[in-house]
DNA sequence: CCCGATCGACGAACCGGTTCGACACGATGT
DNA sequence: ACATCGTGTCGAACCGGTTCGTCGATCGGG
């Protein structure tokens, strides 16, 4: 494998000429800048990252901090893989990607081995123990999830309190007085998954100013299970006519439990989500949703990461980015139906299993 | 940062006495060892590892090669990462991820830098434009699906040939006649993907030696299209009673296609999928499927690569490791119901949605 | 014609580890 | 008492880049 000293003797130059010619950092001749760059090309000459991070300090490798839980719905996962692997490259860099259980310890590892040059952090839950170990270490970092406490960090997340108030507002000025939250399964909440917290909280502020009934439950995230809580509560709650869904597993859910049911969206009962558009055109999911934007929070923070890095941006105040929530409509909600209303032959999608169609 | 100088000076010894007594490479006093290891402690020291690397020309990273398509169906792909990422941690290895659409180049890169000791190539097609580039390089690698050329490489898959004659075998061994295999889109199998026709022509020819009628196309991978060209090959292939998926888009489209058209399964159709265990628990899907086994190729992937590198394997007979094709009953065959068959009253789980509640 | 500025190339030191060869010292054998 | 051996430690070189200080050559100006 070739190093620089190969190319400086095939130019008939110093190693540090080579160095030079390829860096651009001091003026050269012509001539022997291509002369390195003949020696160069002829050599298929790479530098060696490992000596040359040791020399500068930079790895130009940033640490992309995954947690996979057991619950976790991992297909959501991958659309911030690559939002944040396609940007990083975009910027010269390469992702180190870790994901190990136990959060703080791999963090500390990766930082203090100068493995990379700063991090992102995905999925951060309200107190993340992997926080502190950021604070302390010498490289920046960016979460994706916004935590108790931002000092130090540049943090990036969907505005979860302004995506409740607006999913509430939108269905109580379509004419909805009566609406049902389904949430992540409690103990996502209980792990610091703070936003469904505040989503709910905003919702039922925004409700109550409204004057609209808002119920709220939690639901499991995995399948079969999502499907006869949904079930269950449509059992309890008859009245609603507005759905907010919170979490992914309930909307993937969600069209088979209302073909069940022999309801139809937006007829019978309005829908609006929180999933990325990824996410609705893999699982052909029928309903508005505000957009979870992966890709885009993955970009968002691996260009600030950079910036820090880079030092262009080192001294200026850490940055809290809550992206405004904005609905993709897909035509899943429309005013209820009023509570006399006959079965309207202009629907043409509407049908009519059999009542009682759906497991008990 | 402490660097292993400042743990030497403060262990009052040399520096190659420290590290000796990290690495264990030379015997030494127990004193020592113990004067080392509180310095160690008391500094917080962990190497650097871009001096360990230049040093010993290892970087304890391994390249994970992924390449996203268009077309591809994402959510299949994390399994694989997972099978990665998780067996090199425990074997001591970091992941450097790399998804960028010029696999060559950037596979080059990542080679001639020096900055992992191996590859694994997931999603490997017939003709790899990466082999080359592989093949010329220092470091060994391990692909994760089978090309035509196999030298200087170790390779693993699913055993698709055998995989394609088993669902035929299991689906005749139960009555059936008339089967239709639906494959991924067309352009996946121009674009390398050869495990489509492997299983198909296997398919084939069992079909042929059992004198079983077999229809094969494709279909796309994306919603809603998938869901459309299902209804369509139903609606061309009535008589069929044995359904074999080998696209995972359309595996998870069928279930809401067979209740739009009244259909159950085993009692109307037996299906047979090929899948794995997670994506079935993910979107709940009940067909009985060849386990396509994505952590375990993995593993078996990263395994073999380590072996490789740190000279275990050095001078083996590289392996092309087809992992036997099992299937995991999800009670989705059963014999094919007669062509005079009566309702039977003893089916448990049996729907029977009015005729013609399929859209036309 | 000589001096000083400028340009271009070089040598050497350094980044932070690992590892080989040498050496000092105490224990053992005769 | 002395040669021998083994054990524990150290110094120095090396991995492959980058960068600072310097120096010689060239050119322009006084």
């Amino acid at each position: 494998m070739a190093t620089i000293g190969d190319v400086a003797r095939v130019a008939g130059v110093s190693r540090s000429t080579a160095s030079y010619a390829l860096s651009g950092k001091r003026s050269l001749s012509e001539e022997v800048r291509l002369r390195v760059a003949a020696a160069v090309e002829e050599l298929g000459y790479t530098p060696n990252a490992g000596a040359r991070a040791l020399a500068t300090s930079q790895t130009k490798t940033l640490g992309l901090l995954a947690q996979f839980l057991d619950d976790e719905f991992a297909p959501a996962m991958m659309q911030y893989f690559l939002g944040v692997s396609n940007t990083a490259r975009g910027l010269g860099y390469d992702v180190l990607l870790v994901n190990e259980p136990d959060g703080p310890a791999s963090l500390r590892r990766v930082l203090t081995s100068r493995m990379v040059d700063g991090v992102v952090l995905l999925n951060v839950a309200e107190h993340d123990t992997r926080l502190p170990v950021l604070r302390s270490a010498q490289q920046p970092g960016a979460l994706v999830g916004l935590p108790a406490d931002c000092s130090g960090v540049d943090v990036f997340d969907l505005d979860f309190h302004e995506t409740g108030r607006h999913m509430v507002a939108h269905l109580h000025e379509l004419g909805h007085r009566d609406l049902l939250l389904v949430n992540q399964p409690e103990h996502v909440l209980e792990r610091g998954g703070a936003y469904v917290w505040r989503l709910q909280s905003a919702a039922e502020e925004e409700a109550a100013q409204r004057g609209v009934t808002l119920a709220a439950a939690f639901a499991p995230s995995t399948q079969p299970d999502v499907g006869r809580a949904l079930h269950a509560l449509l059992d309890a709650h008859p009245q609603v006519t507005g759905l907010l869904l919170n979490n992914e597993a309930a909307a993937s859910a969600l069209p088979s439990v209302l073909a069940e049911r022999g309801l139809t969206s937006p007829d019978d009962v309005s829908v609006v989500g929180r999933y990325s558009r990824e996410f609705a055109r893999t699982f052909s999911l029928p309903f508005s949703a505000v957009e979870s934007a992966p890709d885009q929070l993955g970009q968002l923070a691996v260009r600030q990461l950079v910036r820090r890095i880079e030092g262009t941006a080192a001294a200026t105040p850490h940055v809290v980015h809550l992206i405004p929530p904005s609905l993709t409509d897909r035509g899943s909600t429309a005013a209820p139906r009023l509570p006399a209303d006959r079965p309207r032959a202009d629907r043409p999608h509407a049908r009519r299993p059999p009542a009682g169609a759906h497991a008990p």
